[in-house]
Order: C-alpha cells, then structure tokens, then sequence
RNA sequence: GCACCCGUAGCUCAGCUGGAUAGAGCGCUUGCCUCCGGAGCAAGAGGUCACAGGUUCGAAUCCUGUCGGGUGCACCA
C-alpha cells in the first residue's frame, strides 16, 4: 500500500467500519468472520448497516428476536452503535465519525477516490469496438467501444496494466469484392473526402452488378487470393490505402468519444501466426480429420457444443482459427491475468468453443479468458441491416445528440459561454450513459425519444447534478474567507445516507470491474444524485452560520468529486456548467 | 431438433448474489422558483415479480418443468 502514491489517511474508511462489526458479531457468536454477511437495511432511517439473526437460530434454538436482544447486549464497537429491532440488529455510525472517515477519504485522493491498488502487476487485455473496414460505424458499434472503453479505465483506476486492443475486421473475402470495385468504380466517387460511405456505395454497387456480370466474382477471388499471398503489388495496396481511410474515419468518433487503443491490430495482423497456431493445437493431439476439414471435437466439453474448425476442406482457416491465434498471440506477448473480450452475445458460442479447446489443450490460464457479451440493438422497425438502409450512423447520432443539447442550453442557460464546448459535452454524455445504463445482456430497441431525453435517468442529470455542486463551489469562493469557519462533522448529520452511499464508491468500482458491468457504475451514479438532489434541496449550504457551511461545502466537494470519478469512470464529462 | 440468454408498474429499467413494507425514470394527476441552477424537488394513482411445482425459518433472487421473446448451431466473420 502506498507503493502507487495511494495513501490512505489515517481515519478508518467505511470499510474498517464494516470490519469492526463483522469482527465484533464473530466474536459474540462463535461465527467465522466470512461467515457473517453484513446488509444494508430496506429504510435508511433504521440504521447504516444490518445484521439478520435468522441464520443463528436453528443453532442457538432460540427465535432470532431474542438473538437480537442477547447480541445486542454484548457487543460494543467503537464509534457503532447497535440496537435490536426484531430478527435484525442494526447499526449506526456515529455520525462525526462516518462524515470524517468519508469526506477525508475522499479529500485525500480526490481523482483517484474509487480505486485502490489490487490490480498492481496484474494486466488485463481488452479487445473491444473491432469495426470492419470500409463500412461506417453505427449504433450497433457503440456498445463494445464504451463498454469496453469503460473496462479499460475502471482496471486502470483499480492498479491494473490495462492492454486495449482494437481487434479491426480488415481480412476476409469481401476485400477483393471491396478492391474489384474500387479498381472499376473508384474514382466515381468521393472516396478521399467522404471515404466510408463511397466504400459502402461501392460495395453495393458490386452487389448489384455482380448478378448480371459474373466476371466480377472471378475478378474480386482473383484479388483476394492476391492479397492472401503477401505479394506487394496492386491489390495489396488498394487495401492498404483502404485500410487507412477508414482508421481516419474512425479516429473522429473515438476522439469525440474519448476512447483509446494501445493497439490496433487487424486480423491481417494475425495471418501470419496462422500455421504455427493450427501446429500448436495439432501438437497437443486433440485434433482430428472429419468430412476432410481440421477439426477438434468439443461433445465432451460441453453438452452437445459443436467442434471448432481449424482447416477448411481445401485447407485455408477460418474465424475461429484467426481468433486462436491472436489469443496465443496475445498470451504470449502479455501473460495476462485477465483476458476481456467485449463482443455481441451473438458470439457466445464461438467463445464457449475457443476456451473448450484451450481446455482440451489442457491450459490452466483458460478462466482468464471472460467473454463480456452484451444484447443486441435493434431498431423499432427490425435488426439493423447496413444494405437494406436500416442503420443509425454513429456520427449521425452523436451530431443529433449535440444539436439537440445545444438547442436547450439556448432556452435554459443562453448566457453560458463555451456552449458549443459543453452541448458536445452533454450530448455525446447522454448517448454514452443511455449506453451504459442497462445491464449489458439486454437487448435493446433504438428509441430516439429516449436517447435525446435529458431528463429523468439520464446522463446529463447526473452531469446537471455536478455542475449545481460546481456552481455552490464557485459561489462560495466569492465570499471572504473566514478563518473562523471550521468544519464540525457531526452538522452532516441529516446527510448520512448520502455519506453511506459516497463511502461506497470503492465497492461499485472494483464489482463494476470484476463482473465487466459499466451499469454498476451508472446506476450508483442515479442513486447517488437522487439522494444529493434530494439533500441539496432541503439543506442550504451557503448560509449564516460558519461552521455549519463550511461542514456542508465539504460535503459538496466530496459529492463532486465522486460524480465526476464516476462519469469519467463511464466516459461522460462533468462540465462544471452546462 | 439441440444449446445459450431474457421475462419485475402502461412503457424503459433497478433490486447490493436468499432477508424487513419489491424501488426508480418516462407517461398521467397534483403541489413547489422574493431562497446556493426547476436539465430539479415533493406527493398521488399504477404490481398475481410470465405460469406451475420444489428447496428453505425466509424466494423476484436457487432447482425442475411449462409458456412467451431473442440469439446461435462444419467449412461466413
């Protein structure tokens, strides 16, 4: 501890507060500390922390009220009082104690509140967003980037060396169509100014004519067979170049999204390991000839699961064949402790099938491998489907979000300066939470009604919420300071079920990271700005009294800082006015 | 046919991995700006947690089955 400029102050955080109950129960009653599962109760106003009886009765043969009574009646915690209300005892915090420990914590590490040290010399590896070249990014592609995006800050906050791999679809047959009908049609489009939707123009194009002109096929197997062979002439080139606009393309939208990659690795990138990985696996002896392909055999793996293919019949590898090899790949560049890859649920088998084979092989490093699948989007009217015009462009999207934001920074804030600045803030905000804010399995329906709602559950309330915080702070540092004014945590009484709520933070952080679900984040943020609205409007933090406000601004600041931790956390911005 | 996922208010979703009276937002009804930002707050109406069994002191949560929806299943990625 302390090794990475974490240091915790000396004030217990709210942690050491549950420890100390645990540990007391254990004591009193003869459990393992584990053992003893410490809840929150259903009303706030009962108590901070809950201890159910139930489980001791049977051993006790006493009925849990009395339990409750006896249990009561031995224990004594520092700083936590415990009163018995039926089967259950619940505890307070003294309150001064509970602000302290919080508001300090939080004061101490400010931008790094939420994170601690468990992940130090560990690396994860995400592959994530993986867009196919030459066709436009869309709302379906969304997900995999910020969830993923999302993975890749929350380990890092947590200690871990974060590996982001952006896994892009650049190999495939569909390259010599996309060559074929770049080299017939290409300069009858805007392919250097308006590059992905001239590629997409011309890839339907080539659908359409390829019916009536068979030479097209001949031509489009002819330059993929080209490319496949390494040589460095013409083909390879075109899809050099192809490759290379489309990144460009890409970059904007991951720039507005604020996403980085540590690598961009292609598929293409992954050819030539190809051979040594089918060697690998044939090494291991689990591989099999059947109806001529390649194969490993999965049937006892898993229940009825199908065999992976390695090798077509006329020998040439297949998806699963280039995944394993960026898997081996990428265990023996990095030896990681975790392996994540954000991709549609869709593909849930396909990566059932890759670890079964790993366990076949028999790899003990195969349950670091976590396929973090997230539902489908579809739009009202069906799937979305590129070629028959059923699409939402990403850019489109993100351009709707911002117009929409400006719009109502205009009739509400009309004053604000930056507003170009902060409409892109809130905008691309509330498509990125509306992203995050569902749990990942679900599928979800395009609505755009939802998506541009700014009020309610929604990204820019929480971000509304912070820039209220923003604007006390302001207001405040106007005023003359007055060295009298100190804090006295004990005025934060009122304010304890938010206080609770930010000591949480830690936890939320390091669930939202193990389980690979953002939403963890996102709806603690909901909750969070519920009760500090809430609070906000109740108690007035700029008033007469020093003490009382200085309490209360410390309060605030704490509030801010964990807003702001967790939007960034999620990839939204905490404007500090909108 | 087989496998996996999902089913909670009219709609969109939470429910802290088995605990107290199942909670929010949207929409609807009604209040609240001489007061730190009304993108807000407070209140009301709205529930057979798909259905049926089972395990348990206790089930929206775990198990089995049924129904409904989604996805995938040898030479595409």
């Amino acid at each position: 501890m302390g090794e990475l400029g974490l240091k915790r102050p000396a004030e217990p955080d709210m942690q050491e507060f549950i420890e100390r109950i645990r540990r007391a129960i254990a004591l009193e009653t003869g459990l393992a500390q584990d053992e003893v599962k410490v809840e929150h109760p259903r009303d706030s106003s009962l108590g901070d922390f809950a201890f159910p009886c139930f489980p001791l009765a049977k051993k006790l043969r006493k009925a849990p009220p009395a339990i409750a009574q006896d249990l009561v009646a031995g224990l004594a915690i520092e700083e936590v009082s415990a009163e018995a209300a039926g089967p259950y005892v619940n505890f307070r915090i003294d309150r001064a104690a509970l602000a302290r420990s919080v508001l300090e914590r939080i004061e101490a590490e400010g931008a790094r509140y939420g994170g601690s040290d468990e992940g130090a010399g560990k690396t994860v590896v995400i592959d994530m967003s993986s867009p196919n070249i030459a066709k436009p990014m869309h709302v379906g592609h969304l997900r995999s980037t910020i969830i993923g995006a999302a993975l890749q800050r929350l380990h890092e906050s947590l200690g871990y060396r974060t590996v982001a791999i952006n896994h892009i679809g650049d190999w495939g047959s569909q390259f010599g169509k996309l060559v074929t009908a770049v080299r017939r049609w290409g300069d009858t489009v805007e392919l250097e100014s308006e590059p992905i939707r001239s590629l997409l123009a011309l890839y339907v194009r080539y659908h359409e004519e390829e019916e009536s002109d068979p030479t097209l096929a001949e031509e489009a197997s002819l330059a993929f067979q080209e490319l496949e062979s390494g040589e460095e002439g013409e083909v390879r080139s075109i899809w050099r170049h192809l490759t290379e606009l489309s990144l460009e393309e890409f970059d904007k939208i991951y720039g507005r999204l604020g996403v980085t990659f540590d690598y961009v690795r292609g598929e293409a990138f992954y050819e030539p390991y190809l051979d040594q990985t089918v060697e690998r696996i044939r090494a291991s002896g689990i591989t099999e000839e059947s109806q001529g392909a390649l194969i490993v055999s999965l049937e006892e793996v898993g229940d009825n699961m199908p065999p992976c293919l390695l090798r077509k019949t006329d020998g040439t590898t297949l998806y699963a064949t280039r995944d394993l090899a960026a898997l081996f790949h990428r265990w023996d560049e990095f030896a990681f402790d975790r392996a994540l890859y954000v991709v549609g649920s869709e593909q849930r088998l396909h990566f059932r099938q890759l670890k079964a084979v790993l366990t076949r092989m028999g790899l003990e490093w195969e349950p670091r491998i976590q396929h973090v699948d997230f539902g489908m989007l579809r739009l009202p009217e069906g799937k979305l489907s590129t070629r028959k015009g059923q699409v939402i462009f990403l850019d489109e999207l993100l351009d709707k979000a911002v117009a929409e934001a400006r719009r109502i920074i205009a009739e509400k804030n009309p004053d604000l300066g930056e507003a170009d600045e902060v409409a892109e803030q809130v905008g691309v905000g509330a498509v990125v939470f509306h992203d995050l804010k569902k749990e990942r399995v679900k599928d979800v329906v395009f609505e755009w009604k939802e998506v541009l709602s700014f009020e309610g559950e929604t990204g820019p309330y929480v971000q509304y919420s912070h820039a209220r915080m923003a604007s006390i702070l302001r207001k405040a540092a106007e005023r003359a300071p007055d060295p009298a004014a100190r804090v006295d945590y004990a005025l934060l009484e009122e304010a304890a079920p938010l206080l609770i709520r930010m000591g949480r933070f830690p936890q939320v952080v390091r669930s939202a990271a193990e389980e690979g679900e953002p939403s963890t984040i996102s709806q603690y943020l909901l909750e969070l700005c519920r009760e500090l609205n809430s609070w906000y409007v109740q108690n007035k933090v700029l008033g007469e009294d020093l003490s009382l406000t200085a309490s209360r601004l410390a309060l605030v600041r704490g509030a801010k800082i964990v807003i702001s931790n967790g939007l960034r956390f999620l990839g939204v911005a905490a404007p500090e006015e909108m």
